[in-house]
DNA sequence: TCTAAATGTGATAAACCCTCACATTTGCAA
DNA sequence: TTGCAAATGTGAGGGTTTATCACATTTAGA
């Protein structure tokens, strides 16, 4: 037989550092790769953004890059994650003392704001989401990012209607979290404004979902 | 001065054909062109196809691939265009009778479980839709697509509900329909229990901003 | 001071996309 | 039928990019 097995690329594969930096002369380094990375996906979008011109701009060599992050998806892939820790602790803190309609509604409707606001100003984090679907390991991790965020939601919603199925629940959070972060890509994507037009329309949508009518 | 000018790939050009295939001859080479593509993302996803691997599963050389398609996202552009159309004949057929609440209920819904049947079985498609955020020509398609099936849906609204803002009606249906192009996006990447319980918590709540409640 | 581990380097292999100069086939007017 | 221009077909090779690896340098700590 002797089948071709040149080991497709594994998009699964999880993107961890190859090689954790353990002094601090490459934890510099390493920050300064992710700078430069994060400034020409800004600049130019991820997928047009060259391993060179990452090493050039971080004034460090090819091979120290590779070093750190075993593919270039492992950058985008780092940097989107420190946008998801620091979202949801931004969320978390937003939602933790919610105590009745008034105050979910209330929270709900300035997170949307600052999400909104946030896609609007950061063209990094817009970039990397915008990918998304199209790397497993992305996509894996938005999924994670919005469950985790979703349960945020769950926690008011049990707290609200302790009587409604918590699965129901769930899945209401889940979906309205995603549907929000569709609502953004679409309204970005559009003029601003008809943009602002569909996050009000989403807004109040999730509202009648999330507090009943 | 002297900069580097490569002319960097211009993602915005329409993927149109660089030469339509005017004899009977070549429209058949491009079908196997396009079957080829179409079985290739099927097994792969439209990133791991290699166009080499096209003119060879197409029986054709590799130039005469780029006779006719420009570029490797155009030969991805032809099948979503193909999907496109035939789906939003099909929406307009379910939708064009519509002429009460009820009726608008029922054909949504099953709008909906044709959509989700599609995406599950539709491996191209689906793929096609993932990679759409990642690429300017396809994600203009699927903007002008999810347009043109809103329109629809306003059209069927205008009916139901003559005193409403049209602009509001706009907004409602185009938002609405992204959200279920997310919702099923979502469902078909979680197990099918919860993908289930998705598709149904967006039915209602489309429903409920659709008809009133 | 000395050594093993950590870190740094860049030429180069490998994989792809796409072009181009040239060959072949087709349609059709003379 | 013949001749010819347009349409179509071909695949070696150019150019770009990602990622590797053998080797050089620096650091921490015994």
């Amino acid at each position: 037989m002797d089948e071709k097995v040149t080991a497709k690329p594994d998009q699964a594969a999880v993107a961890s550092p190859r090689r954790s930096p353990s002094q601090q002369r490459s934890r510099e380094r390493v920050e300064r790769m992710l700078a430069a990375a994060s400034a020409l996906i800004a600049e130019q979008g991820s997928d047009a953004m060259r391993m060179g011109e990452v090493a050039e701009r971080a004034e460090v060599s090819i091979g120290s890059l590779y070093q750190f992050f075993p593919d270039k998806r492992a950058i985008v892939w780092a940097l989107a994650e420190r946008y998801t820790a620091e979202s949801q602790a931004c969320i978390s803190e937003a939602l933790k003392d919610v105590g009745d309609a008034e105050g979910l509604k209330q929270a709900f409707s300035e997170l949307v704001d600052i999400y909104y606001r946030l896609f609007l100003a950061e063209p990094v984090m817009r970039d990397i989401w915008s990918g998304t679907q199209a790397d497993k390991a992305l996509r894996e991790l938005e999924l994670a990012d919005s469950r985790a965020n979703a349960e945020f939601l769950v926690a008011v919603l049990k707290r609200l209607r302790p009587a409604a199925d918590p699965v129901e629940l769930e899945t209401i959070a889940f979906l309205v979290w995603q549907m929000g972060e569709a609502a953004m890509r679409l309204a970005i994507s559009v003029d601003r404004e008809e943009g602002d037009r569909l996050v009000a329309a989403y807004k109040a949508m999730a509202l009648r979902e999330l507090v009943g009518e």
